[in-house]
DNA sequence: CTTCGCAGGTAACGCGCGTTAGCTACGAGG
DNA sequence: CCTCGTAGCTAACGCGCGTTACCTGCGAAG
């Protein structure tokens, strides 16, 4: 290295003409001027920039008159000043972000997870940055998009990060998000101890059945989806449990595993329904595990000159409005709380960066029941 | 707060000695350091800081070596360096953020948009801001929120607006949107020249038509939508085009309007079934303006005990995935094409951002036929 | 020998803001 | 007289980074 240190130039602090007289008018104020800056609205008013700081983040302690407060109020008016949130989240070092990082983006089913999150991080007056991660298994075309989407998450500065995935199983969460509290809403940590958020698929499957015998039926036939994954143990245990609290047991024999498609559900009751004969243990309704299985069974049921819920009732599972709530009869069906999750997602967010504990590691949300007309 | 969260260690700064020599290798590196900066990188590797950004922005006219660059890199790897997205904007003066503000969020019915955007936001390395707005009228209970959600976009300084609707129809703009470059998507500027990316209607209407007649079908029933909105009159006139096209005219008396939902569709269906007998007059198709009438029109078929698309065929419009897909027989539909839109419009905003001309005021975006098993 | 160009860097400023020391009256207490 | 608040401000630093001006060899041209 040459030269002891630069001192050189440096001519330092120089500029800043003493601006001594606050009566300057500096009548060229255009409205809506790009660009306008705490400086700009300090000299409008008359004040240091540090007053306009202080009451725009309304400082208490601090005392500032209430003419100080008034002028700058108007100086902000009247210049049109919006705060630039980089800039104060540099200097701040908060950020007011979360980032929520999913393949809802690209597989659109629990969007409203989306909605929740969004809607509850307004009402806190934080900012949701959303970054699409690629599907379930992550053996397509965007293989590291994931990593890449919490990277850039991270490079926000984002004070905390939710994972949320369509449907209701196990995940594996990438090492960067330990950087920040992490929550996940609809999925669960397959390998770690990060807090998750998801539907109480018992007390779902359950109320569902509940509903049912209440109703009157004592032989329920079940859709079932594939057995393994989370939806299916749980619903099933619900319904298990349901039929146990009166005295029965499930019957395995009209227990049918298909395709989660509407194609599935249609042979999964065409199966059921052509087993036995009217009054001869054919079942009088039947708890499909999911909506588009139930649409699929409605086919079936109206084919055999069925009616629902007359001859048969229906209910489903999950609450895809497209289908429920256009079906004809429309389908009673067992909702999953997506908004909900969402929002208690952010919510548990919130206390995570806050320091506060949490209710638990795994936090279940209820599935209501909603009565439409094919029970 | 006390900040002791999760990962409440953080030892911070902590390490970091000076490190003068280049060759010294600091073992001491903990992977996963929260606040490496720039200055950090730059002593690992025994250079400059300027150095450093200068490699990291890949500026290439001034160069650096080989070896430099190396070290570099692997400084950055060794640090888990990630550069503070919210300083670079301040420093440069640019965000490399676009905003969308949309109803989407609280309505998502075109969801695909905001797939469609992202995207293609992401394929730029921009990052999509995604800020909810209220339902259509905004005269809900979330009065202002269109407002504050373009506020909080601006305050983040984006380079530009996406404004996208749920349905195709004309909406008024928030003034403040002015001040970036804005582009509506799935809308259009009721009252001014923002420009705009709808669906073409009218190439959907006829393309549907064409091929139903392609199928061999005379007389075509159209079950339409409220005639007022942009949608039913695109998709008629074009339906008429596609009739004149072949020597024919629309028959009014085959149009019959309804709600857009299944009962709609399934009233008009009924209608239309009812007026003729077969072979009489009775169409031999149905095009139903959307797929939630088409999915009461199916209803309607099947309770007549006709078959689909045997004795009636039919097509619809949206490919409202969750219906068309999973009715039985698969619906063939035209398809609103919502990512190609998103795309496009992210396309468009950063001809816009780059000071490029854009194709035009307006864009139409094709609604591409999908043949399933309905025709 | 001086001069110039060029490769390979470095010092320092400022982006817009939060924040911490102050600094100036001005009145009360000792 | 001096000290000590307290109300109501202001100067100045630094957040992490892009960028401009400048500096230092060093070989080639003049």
């Amino acid at each position: 290295m040459a030269r002891s240190t630069a001192e050189g130039k440096a001519p330092g602090k120089a500029a800043k003409a003493p601006k001594a007289g606050k009566t300057a008018p500096k009548p060229a104020a255009t409205t809506r001027q790009r660009g306008v800056t705490m400086t700009d609205v300090a000299k409008h008013a008359g004040v240091s920039r540090t007053t306009v700081s202080f009451v725009l983040s309304n400082r208490e302690n601090a005392g500032i008159s209430e003419e100080t407060r008034n002028r700058i109020a108007q100086a902000v008016q009247e210049l049109g000043y919006r705060p630039n949130a980089g800039a104060r989240a540099l200097a701040s070092q908060r950020s007011d972000w979360y980032g929520i990082v999913t393949e809802i983006v690209t597989a659109p089913f629990a969007v409203d997870i989306i909605k929740g999150a969004q809607d509850q991080a307004w009402l806190d007056r934080r900012f949701l940055l959303i970054a699409p991660s690629d599907q379930a298994d992550a053996h397509g075309p965007n293989q590291g998009l994931e990593d890449a989407a919490i990277e850039k998450l991270l490079e926000q500065r984002v004070e905390g990060l939710l994972y949320a995935a369509t449907y209701h199983r196990g995940v594996h969460v990438p090492e960067s998000a330990n950087e920040v509290p992490t929550v996940l809403i609809n999925c669960f940590d397959a390998d770690g101890k990060l807090p998750s958020i998801v539907p109480d698929e018992r007390a779902g499957g359950r109320v569902a059945v509940e509903r049912l015998l209440q109703a009157g039926h004592r032989r329920i036939g079940i859709i079932n989806l594939d057995p393994d994954i989370p939806a299916a143990i749980g619903r099933l245990e619900g319904a298990r449990e349901a039929l146990a609290a009166a005295g029965r047991e499930l019957d395995p024999e009209l227990v049918v595993s298909g395709h989660a498609t509407a194609d599935g559900g249609y042979a999964a009751a065409c199966t059921i329904l052509d087993r036995y004969k009217e009054g001869e243990g054919r079942p009088t309704a039947l708890f499909c595990l999911n909506d588009r299985m139930a649409m699929g069974a409605y086919d079936a049921i109206k084919e055999r000159g069925l009616t629902i819920p007359g001859d048969i009732a229906v209910i489903g599972f999950d609450n895809q409005e497209l289908i429920a709530a256009y079906l004809r009869p429309k389908l009673t069906t067992v909702a999953l709380p997506f908004e909900e999750m969402g929002a208690l997602g952010v919510r548990t967010l919130a206390a995570l960066t806050a320091g506060q504990p949490i209710a638990a590691d795994q936090q279940l949300v209820d599935c209501p029941l909603l009565e439409r007309s094919s029970v």
